[in-house]
DNA sequence: TTGAATCGGGACTAAAATGGTACTGATTAG
DNA sequence: CTAATCAGTACCATTTTAGTCCCGATTCAA
């Protein structure tokens, strides 16, 4: 199964529980209690967001988490990058040479097709998608047009 | 990052190196020396692609692997579910209530959104596809349409 | 000024997945 | 009958991942 680590599917969660309260800022134990997920756990995911740019963090006394930007401004791609780096299936860009082939270039080619496709889906749905019911959403019909115009070339 | 495993990864080299030579039994040996992967790993690789209905395998003397259809009828989702399991990028789908507000399902229903983007992208790729130079490809083109007429709905 | 609440950063541990290897048995051609 | 080859299983080592803990820094408020 393609997978996303467990932490990138809670940071989804957490980000998309502080979008539900805009204007508010949340703390840690809070978010904690709201997802059922584990303090420390929230702690990092947290942190490493705040890394990213995703959301501002206020210390002390009633501090908390807020988001960095409006939830219609921040999208899955960037929420997946935060936690896992960038994206891609494979790791052909970083290893050199391991089939010589013609063949070869085939696999890298079709994969880096894969990654642009899943990458620009992940770009086109933002937190405020994720906030709605899940139905009668049509950002990702809007994003696979776009792409056909693009690809098409 | 998003990924596959590396013997997803393997595998669709493999893969792309049985088709290469159409009509011809290559033995373990041959595969591992052309892909330059070991030995024991192609032979891995090859159980589980024969399990899948993927690859023919003989057995004896001059025995060895064949695709089991055409290149051009096998697709890139069925190489990976063939190595990992039905595709989705979340354990959603499993874990129960792990978070019971209302903004979970959003959470939810993207996530299997983006799912069946990639599962739809990994189908249109054939092993066909990957054996052609990487310029000049257009199936993937043709899919984002088919794919775009499908989630206008 | 003091103390409590809260974030910030890093180190650490335990568990799981992954990749790779070895060995033994079954099948087939010559 | 023998050598070549696939089939199956069990195993091990490494890496990655998830999760926890600790302590310092910051802020608010009494």
């Amino acid at each position: 199964m393609l997978r996303v680590s467990r932490l990138t599917d809670y940071a989804t969660v957490v980000m998309t529980c502080i979008a539900a309260s805009p204007s508010e800022v949340l703390s840690t134990a809070q978010i904690a209690d709201a997802t059922h997920l584990e303090l420390p756990t929230v702690s990092k995911l947290l942190k490493t967001l705040g890394h990213a740019g995703l959301v501002e963090s206020f210390r002390g006394v009633n501090g908390g988490y807020r988001l960095a930007r409006p939830a219609s401004a921040i999208s899955l791609a960037e929420i997946v990058e935060a936690l896992e780096g960038p994206i891609g299936m494979t790791e052909c860009g970083v290893s050199e040479g391991q089939c010589d082939r013609e063949s070869q270039c085939g696999v890298r080619g079709s994969w880096q097709r894969i990654n642009s496709v899943l990458d620009d889906a992940l770009r086109a749905v933002s937190l405020a998608d994720m906030l709605r019911p899940p139905v009668h959403r049509t950002r990702v019909t809007v994003a696979l047009s776009e792409l056909k115009g693009r690809t098409t070339a």
